[in-house]
DNA sequence: TAGATTGTTAATCGATTAACAATC
DNA sequence: TAGATTGTTAATCGATTAACAATC
């Protein structure tokens, strides 16, 4: 059920943003809004708000605006967010804890089975309700408990390989906060969280006096 | 000292990874470069390559290409890693336990000169070397400190008190993890890691299969 | 019906790629 | 000098904005 016509990255960039505001909308009671209110509090152009949406299909009506509660819904869909999604965490340091404890990702249906790590320090010991297991045990449990997305939360030099693994036990999605690239098959997601980076980006804009 | 030409943020954004490939590089040995073998491993073109470094001015020569080691140099200093900066993180969960206790910041300059929480049990305590601070003492702290950056690691609904807070102090960046866009006036700088955000594109990018 | 606002086409703007003269 | 490769201009491609007819 692939699309027709190829969505370009920058719109799908900005679905989870239109997402969040609708969220927000919605819970505050508003039941209808223009594009042009949206693009108001959005501070983006009331066009690029219709030209998005109309990549998916035409949500909204002349005269009214969008149903903020259905328009939500629809985006959920277009971002796969209806479905919940299985995922596992390698790694787990600091970061892989946090992940595990935030609620905000199984909020939006992304579910935690599994937390792994190679430190033998750390077998069996808790994080939060998941007993972390040993790598070794990785791609067994992919198959095993057909598992969709691995987070990558292990220093750069271990990331590689843990990918590799994971992509021949049959992953379908590799959310990277790793310090480097990882090259996988073409039909493997890869999405990157590159935090030096980020702060690189804003320690320029801080120093050429940048608008966000 | 702030530059005469306006630098496209889809310029700004690949910087990072430049640098991050050439300090590969650099350590690999290599003391030279062309735009052409760099665009093989960072699969972008070349002319990409060239264009994006021009902004800035000639660092190649022609029949020879880049030196590594003055790129690097180069990279660092427009991204303004050459000097340190001062960070304070509020926040102290365990996504500002994460940013704390790595040493990727620190090594590219960023310094965590503070910890802040506004729960009480956790006054006192310790992250890594750092005794978290309650909130109230932030505005000081910040004058006092001279510090640049806040990030912030608090629950959305706090996010735009401490960002508000803050900028009154006089902080100059803002480097915000909660699941909010927060307002600030046109020269505070504010680079936004919203995770969950993140996941959702990796989750439209699974269902459409479509590549990295 | 009149007013509002979408969906969509056309115009503009910006970013990427191609090409090549300059030059090391 | 000949070969290589940049810096930079020109061509192309894509994304954003403007405009307005369609229509609720």
């Amino acid at each position: 059920m692939s699309s027709d016509k190829k969505i370009s990255s920058a719109v799908i960039r900005r679905l989870p943003r239109y997402y969040r505001y609708l969220g927000e909308i919605k819970e505050s009671g508003i039941q209808r809004i223009s594009s042009n209110e949206l693009s108001n509090r959005m501070k983006v152009t009331a066009s690029q708000i219709r030209q998005d949406l109309n990549n998916f299909g035409g949500f909204g009506q002349q005269g009214y605006g969008y149903n903020v509660e259905y328009l939500y819904e629809e985006i959920g869909k277009i971002l796969g967010i209806d479905k919940t999604h299985s995922m596992v965490i390698v790694g787990a340091g600091n970061l892989g804890q946090a992940i595990v404890n935030s609620e905000d990702f199984a909020k939006r249906g992304f579910i935690i089975r599994g937390v792994f790590d190679n430190n033998k320090e750390l077998d069996g010991r808790k994080i939060g309700e998941h007993q972390i297991m040993m790598s070794d045990r990785l791609p067994q449990f992919i198959k095993d408990e057909n598992i969709e997305i691995l987070a990558i939360t292990v220093p750069k030099d271990a990331a590689r390989e843990v990918a590799r693994v994971a992509v021949e036990a049959g992953i379908k999605a590799i959310w990277n906060f790793a310090h480097t690239d990882i090259n996988v098959p073409d039909n493997i997601v890869v999405e990157n969280v590159h935090l030096s980076e980020s702060l690189m980006r804003l320690s320029y804009n801080m120093a050429n006096h940048a608008n966000q």
